[in-house]
DNA sequence: CTTGCAGGATTGTTGAACAATCTCTAGGCT
DNA sequence: AGCCTAGAGATTGTTCAACAATCCTGCAAG
């Protein structure tokens, strides 16, 4: 068969479709039902203090008990719901200490990927910065639509895309149960509006210092950049 | 009944009380049958890369196969299991990129911690430095009776302890996974002495500089200890 | 050597059942 | 009235047995 210089090509391929058949055959039931479950959250739909009853659940997801409570239990470990023996599943409630916490870790991973990012540059292509830019676009277009909401998922999928440069799974795994929880916060603050809008020109700002490889002052951005947040977010719910 | 000064007191009783009973009441079977699987994973007699049989283990632990499962979540969540949907669970194959992957968190997290400790000196009780120096001692204790897993689990206790210092409940939880990870790599190589032997001395150093308050040239130090301790394991784990 | 096809084994999911625990209400006591 | 106690009812924790879906193995055919 071909060899030599289409094979590199080749591996390539087979690891896209490998990704897509792993991405196909999730364990159905359970984690279905926990991507349902993680919607209703993370949208609001289950305010945080909210309890899930089991019997209720298992009617509307029709799934059994047995499955729906690995789903509660996919969805604990993401820090989207808590248990309490004997008690329940509830979403949790967190409090000014969590959002410290929360954003002390932000810090800590994104603006280290951002400056390692200079040790790497050589061989990064332009092109992984990409997605960045498609988010960046979202966010203002969803804000030229009003929808604030659409605007807070878009910033959060420019900060998941950023630490995906870092190529490292973990720090993936970390980041998505950081935003997942973040969420959480922001449905204690009632006005969206005011949460995303500056985030959308200072997104774009620092997507254009990664473009002119300008890493560190990057890194200083965005550094800067989170504690803004961090105040905000704080400020709004000392003040609900 | 007695008030005032004694009250604290009571009250730092009541939280350890409080904090026993729940370690007790725990989801007893399924917790309990995940501590006994970690026990395993992670002191090698379950190696990398074999399978646990579900009917198996039902028989050897005495729960029902719904209760395992979840123990098997619990687990996978924690990184020591990884599930192959329809094939079963399998103690995860960790190579060279997971190295690297690892290592490069736990400096992140490690050096921010303790180049954070700076910021928070005065509020900082010097009897927050006691379970490292315990951790010290206890590794230098078996290391004089060539007992060198436990030398093994010391230090890594004494990284636990050292993140605890950061107050940041999900720093702890990252913390634990990444070294119950570690651990799995430790069992490839085949010489515990050399693998533990250096950090003895390593930690006490770091235990000092702690306790002279000298917290950036800890964080340095430490830094280059996480250096090093990586470069050790790629070449254990190259050429085996 | 590859392809296709049973057959057996293992996992995925379900429903029902029982035990353990919590919550809430009612009643008795001081 | 206020507080403690007991018990009923509801919910969760755990087990079991069964069936469906999928994977692995070995073998036969091309």
């Amino acid at each position: 068969m071909s060899t030599g210089g289409a094979e590199t090509e080749r591996q390539a391929w087979l690891r896209t479709v490998a990704a897509d058949v792993a991405r196909l055959d999730r364990s159905s039931s359970a984690e279905r039902a926990a991507d349902i479950l993680r919607r209703s959250i993370t949208e609001g739909a289950l305010p945080p203090g909210a309890q899930l009853s089991e019997i209720e659940l298992t009617e509307v997801l029709e799934v059994s008990r047995n499955t729906l409570r690995e789903a509660f239990r996919l969805l604990t470990h993401e820090g989207l719901l808590v248990y309490k023996l004997h008690r329940g599943v509830f979403v949790p409630e967190l409090d000014e200490h969590d959002v410290i916490d929360l954003y002390r870790l932000r810090r800590v991973l994104e603006v280290d990927v951002v400056r390692g990012l200079a040790d790497r540059d050589p061989e990064l292509p332009a092109s992984r910065l990409e997605p960045l830019l498609d988010d960046v676009e979202a966010a203002e277009a969803a804000a030229r639509a009003d929808r604030w909401p659409v605007v807070g998922t878009a910033n959060m999928r420019f900060h998941e895309h950023l630490i995906g440069l870092a190529d490292s799974s973990r720090m993936d795994a970390m980041t998505g149960r950081l935003l997942a929880e973040l969420r959480l916060l922001f449905h204690v603050i009632a006005t969206p509006r005011e949460l995303h809008e500056p985030y959308i020109e200072r997104n774009r700002r620092l997507f254009e210092l990664l473009e002119a490889r300008k890493y560190d002052e990057a890194a200083a951005d965005l550094n800067e950049y989170l504690l803004h947040s961090e105040r905000a977010i704080l400020a709004a719910f000392r003040s609900r």
